[in-house]
RNA sequence: GGCGCCAUCGCCAAGUGGUAAGGCAAAGGUCUGCAAAAUCUUUACUCCCCGGUUCAAAUCCGGGUGGCGCCUCCA
């Protein structure tokens, strides 16, 4: 497959360093607040590359970090007034939960810069020890005049760094695009014991350390959000590879944006909505939904008109699932029949169309457009067989699993209590007794079946 | 100032040299006691503008206009 990889501005053939294997971190929370849509944005898209590289037939090591100890965490635990570790926990069990009712799967290792301050002590022992950093007063800076390739994802130059005046400036540092891999204590600070003195690590250096540590020197993914290019993905370069002498990530994948009336979605301006905002009108899934239609690389922009169309999208799947179920449940014929072979043939070439689509890095828009195509295929062609139908029913799940959708229960025995109210239903329609037949449906209704008539007689759905 | 992205139907969104996918919405049909359901059909001679390259461009090149992002905690 091809991937965009930001370190060449291009798209590349997909080649992993193992046969079969593929390594990849993506930088993960913070852990001081629900997460917003934008994270869920960078959660959904890298998810969905590791579920399309296991289907594709990889073995697939994926790390995602949790970032328990920085100035956010401190300033949001002081204004609590609990201990770090309290809102780190906190967080975490609730990046659990969003994350898997968005069908985002655990990561192999979820490592924890606090539980991994001893690599990253060595780490920075390193680089001190082959001259790509130094001390002041129990800080260690990096030094990016030093390392001779500082820049090269972003195309930064380290001494023009500072024309942009909107680094830090610090007199200590030798050059404003220095900067810390570790902190010294500051009063009231948590800190560990250093070659330095206490203190804790910078920003940037855990997420070396722990990819490192979880998955080697020169790992095949990497990715994150749009923002983190520079500096921090400019900075864990640096770090490793003044450390190792070697690639740190062979493919650098980075997310768009979610803007809200096309301004980008951020703190400062205020204008963000967490999952947990969202979700209180819409299914996670449909936000999963939206956020795979469109490409990953694209900034896309968020309103509620937006996902109630996304919605009414991913009814249509559901309601294609929910025809071939009936089938599945009610036809008499099992066996596919001969008229059904154009059908069959078009299930099994949606597959293909899929995965070419996917290929290229990832176009899950795509990929959606081919479920959509099946459904109208399957619309027009009349399927009789439980064979067939089991057949599109399986597709549209093997490919919806890639994507992390189309999960929901469809298959359920219709208990006999309903059977009998639909069936009292249709008898009073019969009868023109509509007033009655009206009040069963609701009733039904009630109990979360919808029924509808058509030529073949009445059909009872699930309500999903 | 440095680096970069984008502009395709009312809305969303693919397509990066071979003659405009898909979704939503809308309109019209089918079905129906009604339909709130379901389903079908239709809807961009055209891809921000102006030049150029080419047999051929939404796609490549040059210029312009408009919008956005990173360089500052942020996915």
């Amino acid at each position: 497959m091809k991937l965009y990889n930001t370190m060449s501005r291009s798209k590349e053939e997909f080649v992993p360093i193992k046969e079969n294997t593929v390594m990849m971190y993506n930088c993960g929370p913070t852990v001081y607040n629900y997460f917003h849509i934008g994270n869920a944005r960078n959660f959904i898209i890298f998810d969905t590359l590791r579920r399309y590289l296991k289907y594709r037939g990889y073995q697939v090591k994926f790390v995602q970090n949790f970032t328990d100890i920085d100035d956010k965490m401190i300033n949001r635990a002081n204004e609590e007034g609990i201990t770090i570790k309290e809102l780190a926990d906190k967080f975490i069990a609730e990046y659990f939960e969003d994350a898997d009712k968005l069908g985002v799967m655990h990561a192999d290792v979820h490592p924890k810069a606090t539980e991994n301050i001893g690599p990253i002590i060595k780490l920075v022992k390193t680089l001190q020890s082959k001259g790509y950093a130094y001390d002041i007063d129990g800080d260690v800076y990096f030094d990016t005049i030093a390392y001779k390739d500082y820049g090269k994802l972003t195309k930064h130059n380290a001494e023009e760094l500072e024309s942009g005046a909107r680094v830090d400036l610090d007199e200590r540092k030798k050059n404003p695009a220095d900067f810390a891999l570790w902190k010294a204590k500051k009063p009231g600070e948590p800190f560990w014991k250093s070659p330095w003195g206490e203190g804790r690590p910078g920003w940037h250096i855990e997420c070396s350390a722990m990819a490192m540590q979880y998955l080697g020197e020169t790992i095949d993914i990497h990715s994150g959000g749009m923002d983190l290019q520079f500096p921090h993905h400019e900075n864990e370069i640096a770090q490793s590879e003044a450390a190792t002498g070697k690639p740190f990530a062979n493919y650098w994948l980075h997310n768009g944006f979610i803007n809200v009336d096309n301004r980008k979605m951020s703190k400062s301006l205020g204008n963000f909505f967490t999952v947990k905002d969202i979700i209180r009108k819409y299914d996670y899934e449909v936000l999963r939904f939206f956020i795979l239609s469109a490409h990953y690389r694209s900034p896309i922009n968020f309103s509620d008109a937006l996902l109630e169309s996304t919605k009414s999208g991913l009814d249509r799947l559901y309601e294609c699932l929910l025809n071939l179920n009936h089938i599945v449940v009610y036809s008499e014929v099992s066996d596919s029949l001969e008229e059904e072979k154009a059908i069959i043939e078009t299930i099994r070439e949606t597959e293909i169309s899929f995965v070419k689509h996917m290929d290229d890095d990832l176009n899950t828009a795509d990929g959606i457009s081919d479920l959509f195509n099946l459904v109208k295929q399957i619309n027009l062609s009349d399927i009789k067989s439980k064979e067939t139908a089991k057949l599109a029913l399986a597709q549209f799940r093997k490919l919806g699993d890639v994507l992390g959708i189309l999960h929901k229960e469809i298959q359920v025995e219709i208990p006999s209590e309903i059977e009998k109210i639909a069936k009292e239903r249709d008898d009073a329609r019969k009868n023109k007794d509509f007033k009655r037949s009206d009040e069963l449906r609701d009733l039904l209704n009630e109990k979360g079946y919808l029924v509808e008539d058509s030529k073949e007689g009445y059909k009872i759905k699930i309500k999903l």
